[in-house]
Order: structure tokens, then sequence, then C-alpha cells
DNA sequence: AAAAAGCGTATACCTGCTAAACAAAGGAGC
DNA sequence: GCTCCTTTGTTTAGCAGGTATACGCTTTTT
């Protein structure tokens, strides 16, 4: 499993995404989410992110002190708050996917162009995989 | 990437093993490792498990606490300390990895049942899978 | 003998999370 | 309109797991 481990101290490493703060694991996801599903609720994000509307909360504090998003009032329910990607923010949101995109670029290629069989066979696997850790809760 | 979150999720998650208390991730993992190197130091711990020393020693306190491990001075060197298992701790180990074995069951029979040539594939996959999260950092 | 290197610990601080208490707003029933 | 309950978001205390640093002690090197 050590690409579980590799991919673990990834994730959790800090980095710039266009903007000249660093940017941590939790906020570059928060980001990520808010950038998909601009106007959303904190607690919609609670749900979407799969953690407590409180995590939410502070990790939207520390994005709207370096600028990147802003909540606005919902006009339908003024106890609602709306969240939005600021200019700043959205540079990051695109840097990041953008960063994606490239980054996953070959490996896609790889993938996509692997014979039906194997794709197949690859699907059964990581079927299995999960089962198995599934399993294990 | 739903099994690196199902992953996760289940390796933090406490649990206990033939014990009464609970063992935490960090917890289980270096019972884990004292229990594969008996007699191993601090530093060697930590080495092992790609954390800090500091770390290692502040788990290593819990543990000791609950009455798993044991720290006795090396004889050949009385600033190294040697880490072992109790009988406690040596059932939360087997209990450990007794789990891992029946739970690992039928997914190793499956695996090493797969025909040389998806293993290879795999082998493949899995390769350019690690080197794929690898360029990320 | 003195300096340098190694070992383990303690402490302050960090991220990221939960749980619980809370204030403010909204909605249902009367 | 008024009361009661729910929903929404924030704040706070605390926990898990980690780092960096300073420290005391032992061992090794010079």
């Amino acid at each position: 499993m050590k690409a579980v481990k590799v991919w673990q101290d990834l994730e959790k490493q800090p980095r710039k995404f266009g903007i000249e703060q660093d940017l941590h694991s939790a906020e570059i996801h928060l980001i990520e989410a808010v950038g998909h599903h601009a106007g959303v609720s904190v607690t919609d994000l609670a749900e979407l992110m799969g953690v407590t509307k409180g995590a939410v909360s502070q990790t939207l504090k520390k994005l709207e002190g370096k600028g990147l998003v802003s909540k606005i009032a919902d006009p339908d329910n003024s106890s609602r708050l709306l969240v939005h990607l600021t200019s700043k923010g959205k540079v990051a949101f695109y840097a990041h996917e953008h960063w994606h995109e490239t980054m996953d670029g070959g490996f896609k290629e790889y993938f996509f162009g692997m014979p039906e069989e194997q794709l197949v066979f690859l699907d059964e696997f990581l079927d299995r995989l999960i089962d198995f850790f599934g399993k294990r809760r």
C-alpha cells in the first residue's frame, strides 16, 4: 500500500496555487468544493465534504482571511450564507484545476489507452480492493 | 480515488485489539513496528516509521501508560533504550496480526490466484500509479 | 581532557477535526 | 401576534498526530 502512503503525504503538503500564500490541504479542498458549487451554504459544504459544519466554518474563516472566498447572505433566508470564490480564489481554483489536468495528462492517456480486457480486469480488481478495505471498518 | 479515502478513514479509527483500551492509529502502527523489530531503539523506530523521534517518544509514552510496551536500557550503550512489547502488548500485536491474516485471506487468495499475465499488468499499473503520485510532490 | 555527535525527552506550536454551547433567524401551530 | 422548535453559522475546548527546538545525558572522536 505504498501508493496510499505517497498519496497521503502528498495531499497534506501545503502549496501555492498562483497566489502568494500557502494553501493547506483542507483549504484547497474547500476551494475546490466552492469552485464546483458556487453559492453553496456552509452546512451544504460540510455535507459535501463529510465533516462537521464547525470544521467548514473554521477553514472558511482562514480562507476569508486570505481573501479567497466571500460569504453573502442568502436573500431568501438571512440565516443562511452563500459562499463564493473571490477573483483571487478563482486564480487558486483554476491553478489547481489546471495543475491537475496537466499532471493527470500522461496518466489518463495511459489509462484510457488500455485494452478493454485490462480495463475490465482493473475494474474488478479495484472493486475487490474497495470491498476488502470496506470489510475492515 | 475512493479506495484511498476509505482506507484513510479506516486507518484513523481507533480499535481494541484483545485488550480493554482503544488503540489509535499511531499506537497500533507502533505496536506493529515493535512487534516486528523487538528490541529496537526509539531513533530506529522513528527512522522505520518516517516520523521524528519526538513523535515516537510521545506515542511510546502513551503505550507505556497503557502497559503495552517497556523500555530497557541497552546494556551496550546506556544512552540507548530498547523497546519491547509487554505480554499485554503481545496480545494486541497478535490480535492485530490475526485480524489482518483472516481479513486478508480472501483477498490474498484472489490476488495470488491471478494469472501471471494479469499480475504483470497490475504491477505495471501500480508502478505507473505510484509514479503518477510521485510527480505531484 | 575536551569537543563533537548521538540518544531520548519535554515543550511550544501547528493542522484538522469533533462535540457542545450559543445567538440569530425561520417556520409551524394556535 | 406569540410561543415553541428547528435550522444556520460561529465559537470554544479538547483530542490526535505531527514538527522543531532546546535540553540533559551518554558515547565517541580528536
